[in-house]
DNA sequence: TCATAAACGAGACGGTACGTCTCGTCTTGTG
DNA sequence: CACAAGACGAGACGTACCGTCTCGTTTATGA
C-alpha cells in the first residue's frame, strides 16, 4: 500500500503517515466523503499535497487505508457468565461506536462504497472478519454453559445482533437509543435460542 | 422541489422530467454517486445540461428527487394466512429488491448520504415511513389470528426483518442468498413470538 | 430595420418600440455593452423578451437601431457672425454631448464596434454624415465673410474640431474640460486659416 | 498583475505567459472582444483553460495585460531637423500602426472599454503616458531650433496630431489614407505655430 | 560524522466536473 | 388562433478538485 514508508520506517516518515491518516478520519467526520479533498487533508495534517499523493495513489486508496487503520481498535469482549447480559453489553458497545461522530461518518463512508472494486470497498470484508473472530469465544462459552443450542453460529448471531443498529444508522436515520440496542440484543437472543442460527448457515 | 414542472404539467415538461429522473437512476446503477455527472445524466436523458440545472438546483437535489420517485413503487403485500410464510415472502421480496443492480446502487447511495442535511439525506425518513405503513396490516392480521402477541409493533418487526439483509449489502458485502432472507424472516418471527416487539418501542 | 413597427405606426406598437429603444440606451448608459442583456432591456421596457426578439433580430441590431434613434437629435447651430466664436460654441456643444453619461456610453459603444460588418458598425457613417451636413452652412458663411479661405472643407474642419474631444474620451480617458474644448476650437481655426482644409480633401 | 509568474520568472512559466498574451492579441485581431473566449485563447496558446484562469482572474484582466504588453513596443522617433517633416513622419507612423489589423483591433477594444473601472480601462492612461514621454524630445528640439514657440506643450501637440487619425478609425470609420495623416500633421503644426499649445494646458 | 539517497515543500499544469449566465429558438396553454 | 409566458439547446464563464510533473530543500540512515 505504501511504497516509501516501509523503507524508512522511523522518524518523519512514520510521523507523517500517522498525521495524514488521522487527518483523513477527522475530515471524513467533519465533512464527509464528498467534501473531503486531498488538499484539505494535507493541510490539516500539516503536510504538503504532494506528500500525500506520493504515498497514496489516490483519494480512494488514502481513505481506505485510513479506515482500515481506524478500525484496528480491539473491542473488550464481555464475559459475565450470562449470555443475555453478554449480548446486551455487546450491543451497547456497538451502539456507542456507531453513535460517535467519527464512527457514524466512517460507517456511512464504508456503506456507501461497499461495492467499489478498489479502495474503500476492499476494506469491509477484512474489517468484519476481524470483528467476528473476537466474538466467537463468547458464543462458545454460552454453548458450553447450555445457554445456547449446540452448533449456534457466532457469525450469524453477531450479524443479527448488530444489524438493527446499522439499520437505524444507515437506513432509517433514526437515533440509536440504548433501548434500541437492548431490543436488538433481546431479539438476537430469542432467535438464537429458537435455533435459528444452528447448523449450516445461509452462506 | 421542482419550480417549473408544476406550472406546465403536460407535454414536454413532464416528459423531460421523467427522462431525467430515469437517467439518474441508470447512471447511479452503472457508475455510482461519485462517477455520476450532471452532464452524463443530461446526455443519457437526451436533454441539455442547462435544462437539468434549471429544474434541479444541484446534483444532490437531483439525485434525491430521482431516488424518491424510484421508491414510489408499491410492494405487493403477502397474505397467506400464516405469519411465518408472510414474513418469509416479505424477506424474499426485499431480497430481490436489494439484489437488483438498481436497488443495490440506490440503497448504497442512500446509506452513504443518510446524514446529509439537504438533498439525499432528506429522502430516507419519508421513504421508510411509506414502506412501514404498507406492512402494518400484515402484522395486524397475524395478531388477530393469534399468531403473534397482542401489541406487537409492525414497525419494529419490519425493521428487524429487513435489517440483516441491508447488513449484508452495506456492511459485510456478502451475497444476499435466499437462505439468508429465510433466516432473517425466521429470526424476526422468533423474536416477535418471544414478545420482544411488544409495547412501547425503543423510540 | 423594423419590419412591424412601420406597418402600424400608431398605438401600442409605436409605444413599445419607443420604450424598448429608450431602455436600450439606459441599459447601455448604466452597464455598458458587455453587461447589456436583452432580457434586462425587455424588463426595463416593461415588455416580454419574446417581443423584443420578434422585432429586432438580435442584440446587435437592437442596439444599432437604438443608437440611430438616439442620435437623431438636431444640434442648434451657432451663428454669431464670428467664425472663431462659432467654432468655440460648436466645440462646447460637442463637449456637453460627450460628457453626458448617456453620450459617453453610446460613443464608446459605437467606437468599440466601428468595424463590425453588421449592426452597430453600420450606424456610424450614416450618423456622421448627418452631423456634417448641419455644419456646412456655418463654414460657408465664414468663407462668405472672408474669415476663412475659399474652398475650405466643412467636413475636414469639423472632424479636426471634434477629433481632440473624442480622443480625450476614447483614447486617453482624460476629463473633457471646457478649456480642452476651447483649445480644440482654436487649433481647428488656426489650421483652417492656414489653408490646411482647402481643396481636394484627404479622401 | 500576475501572482505566480514573478516567483518563477524562468522556463515554462514565462513561456506560457508569453504564448497566452500573444494568443489574446491574435484572437482579438481575428474575432474582436465580443467573440474572444478564454477557451479559444487557451487553445491557440497550446495551454489549458485552467492555466489561463490561474494566472489571470478573468477575461477582462487577461486582455488588459495582453494589451499592455503589446503596447510596449517603442516607436522610432524621427529627427530630421525640420519639425514639419518630423510631425509628418510621426503621423505616418501612427497611421501604419492604426491601419494594421492588429493595431485597429486593439485600439477599438481599448476605446470600447475606456471607462471600465477594472481591467482594460486601466490600461489606457499608462499606455498613453509612455507614448507621450517619447515625443517630448522632438518638440524640445524644434523649440530650440526656433521652429516652434517657446513653451509649446509636447503633450497637447501630440494629441492634436494623432486625434484626427483615431477619429477616422473609431468615429467615422473612414479609411486612413496617407493624405489624411499628412493633413493631420499639417493642421497640428499650424496650430502649434499659432501658439495654441503654449503655456498652461487645458488640464 | 558526514555523504547520499529518500522524503518533503512549493507550485505550475492538464484535465474533468461543477453550477451560473446569457443568447436566440421553440413549445404550450390561455384569452 | 395569436401571443405571453417560459422551457429549451447551445455554449462561455469562472471555480474547485484531482492527480502529475518539475525543481530545490530538508532529513534520516549507514559507511
Amino acid at each position: 500500500m505504501n511504497q516509501a514508508g516501509e523503507i524508512r520506517p522511523g522518524g518523519r516518515t512514520a510521523r507523517t503517515r500517522a498525521a495524514v491518516l488521522a487527518a483523513v478520519i477527522e475530515e471524513l467526520t467533519d465533512h464527509g466523503w464528498d467534501q473531503l479533498s486531498v488538499e484539505s487533508v494535507a493541510q490539516r495534517a500539516g503536510v504538503h499535497k504532494t506528500t500525500v499523493y506520493r504515498r497514496w495513489h489516490d483519494k480512494n486508496t488514502l481513505v481506505a487505508e485510513a479506515l482500515k487503520a481506524a478500525a484496528e481498535s480491539r473491542i473488550q469482549m464481555p464475559d459475565t457468565g450470562d449470555i443475555a447480559q453478554d449480548l446486551r453489553e455487546l450491543a451497547r458497545i456497538v451502539r456507542v461506536l456507531l453513535t460517535s461522530r467519527e464512527g457514524a461518518a466512517t460507517t456511512r463512508t464504508l456503506a456507501g462504497h461497499s461495492h467499489d472494486a478498489a479502495g474503500v470497498g476492499q476494506v469491509l470484508p477484512v474489517l468484519w472478519a476481524a470483528r467476528l473472530t473476537q466474538v466467537e469465544p463468547v458464543v462458545e462459552r454460552a454453548v458450553a454453559r447450555g445457554q445456547l443450542p449446540a452448533g449456534t453460529s457466532a457469525n450469524d448471531l453477531m450479524k443479527h445482533l448488530t444489524a438493527p443498529l446499522f439499520h437505524r444508522l444507515l437506513v432509517t436515520a433514526e437515533p440509536l437509543t440504548q433501548a434500541s440496542a437492548d431490543q436488538a440484543a433481546a431479539a438476537a437472543l430469542a432467535a438464537a435460542r429458537a435455533g435459528i442460527f444452528v447448523a449450516a448457515g445461509p452462506g
